[in-house]
DNA sequence: ACTATTGTATTAAGGCCTTAATACAATAGT
DNA sequence: ACTATTGTATTAAGGCCTTAATACAATAGT
């Protein structure tokens, strides 16, 4: 998997999401150890004081568990996962909604556009 | 219609995005007149160097013409204005369901669960 | 003809982000 | 007991963004 930082974000910013993504996608298990600070850092091109920055914030969101000397590991609390899941997936699609109302898309309009695609998509 | 500006992207490209919603939406119509650099970044809280550079890239972009000492207005080419919108629409949807996979959720799942929350929006 | 308004340009300062280079404490693994 | 590895902290530099203060050219409106 790619890391595909972007320059119009704070890239650790984007670490924290993209890492979120693998949790929650099951890339990173539950319980699973994360790579160092250094190796990740180096994975995905980033200064590990900057990749450091990021993975405190997902401790302190309680997705990663630092352990002093032995390195990180994903959570174990499945249930946990899943809730923060949840929470992101309304939170994405609350977004577009309501990105798409503004644009002037009424909700049926945006519907049978994303139909539309799923569609093509599948070809 | 408030700015509703954030603080973890760049200012001017929010500034950007927020025109283009506006001009999509009908809200600045093709043709009308906007408000001026200065009146406009006071209207955002913002200053108006930084609304200039937003302004520059919409120029740029070709949603909206400048008249050198009388201000700028909406293009009035409405097809253009259609295509940039389908263009942003679809670019929306992509990302939006590109998100939704790395999450973890099929395409017949984020189906499903967008017109859940759509018809719960309607209450 | 005058004047206010328009977009535009410049310079300086401060803030946050990122990188880079180092260093240190703690301990897992041998 | 030693050593490599881990997370962590610090300092300095540079970059981009944003604000602020000014100034200027062009012209619409009177």
């Amino acid at each position: 998997m790619p890391w595909d930082l972007k320059s119009d974000r704070p890239i650790y910013i984007q670490l924290i999401e993209e890492i979120q993504l693998r949790i929650f996608s099951g890339e990173y298990p539950p319980g699973s150890k994360l790579p160092s600070v250094r190796d990740i850092a180096q994975e995905a091109s980033v200064n590990p004081n900057t990749m450091q920055r990021a993975l405190s914030k997902l401790e302190e969101d309680g997705l990663v568990i630092t352990h002093r000397t032995s390195g990180r590991t994903i959570t174990e609390d499945v249930e946990m996962i899943k809730r923060a899941k949840n929470k992101l997936a309304v939170q994405q699609i609350i977004a577009f909604i309501e990105k798409m109302q503004q644009m002037g898309f009424e909700k049926k309009e945006t519907l049978a556009l994303i139909n539309k695609m799923l569609e093509e998509m599948e070809i």
